[in-house]
DNA sequence: AGATTTCTCTTCTCTGAGGAAGAGATTAAT
DNA sequence: ATTAATCTCTTCCTCAGAGAAGAGAAATCT
C-alpha cells in the first residue's frame, strides 16, 4: 500500500484543521452555526426559497425567517421575488461581503503558496480529488441531513 | 498555468461542502458549535487544561466548566488530576466514541474509495497536501483566534 | 508561616436562537 | 366564484449557552 502508515490520522488532522479554521473565520465575523451551515448550503445549491432553506437546515418557517434577515442584514445574501409565483421568495447568495473575504484571506493565500508549489500533474490530481471529495461529501452530507434525526 | 480555469469556484465548493458534512454530523451527535469547535481543538493540540481550552475557544470560566462536562457526559474526553500542579485538570480527548465514528463513517467510506483509485505517487501528493495544508489551517485559524476580536 | 496569586468550579442572570401557532397573501382546485 | 392548499412572515414562549462574580483548593512569594 502506498498510503503512509498514519493516513487516518493524518487526514483526521487535516479535517480537523479546515473545519476549525471555518468556525474561527465565521466566529470572526460574527456568524452563528447555523448561518455558515445555511451559506455553505447556498454556496453549494446555489439559490432557492426560504422553504427549502429551511428544510436544509432543519429548522421551522419561523427562526427560517429570521436566519435570512441576519444574512440579508450583513450583507450575504438578497431576497428576490420569484417571477413564477409571487408567494415565493428567492434567497440568492450575494458576492462575498469584504469582511469574510478579508477573514479567510490568509488562509487563502498560504493555500494558494502552498498549491504553488506542485507540478501541473500534481496540481490535476489534486484538483480532481477536490471535485470527487466535494461531491462524496455533499452527497454524505445530505444524507446525514435528510436521514432519520432519531437513531436506528 | 496548470490550475483549472475555475480553480476558485472548485476550492470553495470543496471547502463548503467539507464544512457542511462537519456541521452536519455534529449536529446528528447532538453536538453544539462549541463543543464541535472544542473537539477540533483538542484534536489537533492534544490535552490541555481548562483555563487553555478557555483561552482557545474564547470563553470564560464559566461555560468552560459546563463546556467540559457536557463533552465529558457524552464520552468525548477525560478530566484527569495533572500529577505536577493539584489544582490543574487535565482534559484529554478519548478515543471517538461510537456514535460519532457511526455518522461520520459513510463520508470515510466514500473519501477511502476515492483514494483507493489514485497512484502511489498521486497519494504521495495527496498527503503532501494535507500535511501543509493542515499547517497553513491551523496556523491561520490562531491567528483568527488570537488576533484582535475588534478589526482595525 | 502568612499573604498573594493561580486555577477550577459554582451560582445567578441574561441574551439569543429555535419551536408553536396563527395571520396575510397568492395560487390551485372544485 | 368559492373553497382549500401553499408560502412567507409575525408574535409569543421556551431554553440552552455565555458572562459576571465569588468560593474553595493549591501553589508561590516574602
Amino acid at each position: 500500500m502506498s498510503m503512509p502508515p498514519d493516513a487516518g490520522r493524518i487526514y483526521r488532522r487535516y479535517l480537523s484543521a479546515v473545519l476549525l479554521h471555518g468556525q474561527a473565520g465565521a466566529k470572526a465575523c460574527d456568524l452563528g452555526a447555523t448561518d455558515l451551515y445555511a451559506l455553505n448550503i447556498l454556496e453549494l445549491s446555489g439559490a432557492m426559497t426560504p422553504g427549502e432553506l429551511g428544510t436544509r437546515t432543519g429548522l421551522t418557517t419561523g427562526p427560517t425567517t429570521r436566519l435570512i434577515d441576519r444574512l440579508e442584514a450583513a450583507g450575504y445574501v438578497k431576497r428576490s421575488p420569484d417571477p413564477g409565483d409571487r408567494r415565493k421568495v428567492i434567497v440568492e447568495p450575494v458576492g462575498r461581503p469584504a469582511e469574510l473575504d478579508r477573514v479567510l484571506a490568509p488562509a487563502r493565500q498560504k493555500i494558494g503558496e502552498i498549491l504553488a508549489g506542485y507540478s501541473a500533474e500534481q496540481l490535476e490530481t489534486l484538483f480532481d480529488y477536490f471535485t470527487r471529495a466535494a461531491q462524496a461529501y455533499q452527497d454524505a452530507g445530505e444524507h446525514l441531513a435528510g436521514g432519520r434525526p432519531e437513531g436506528e
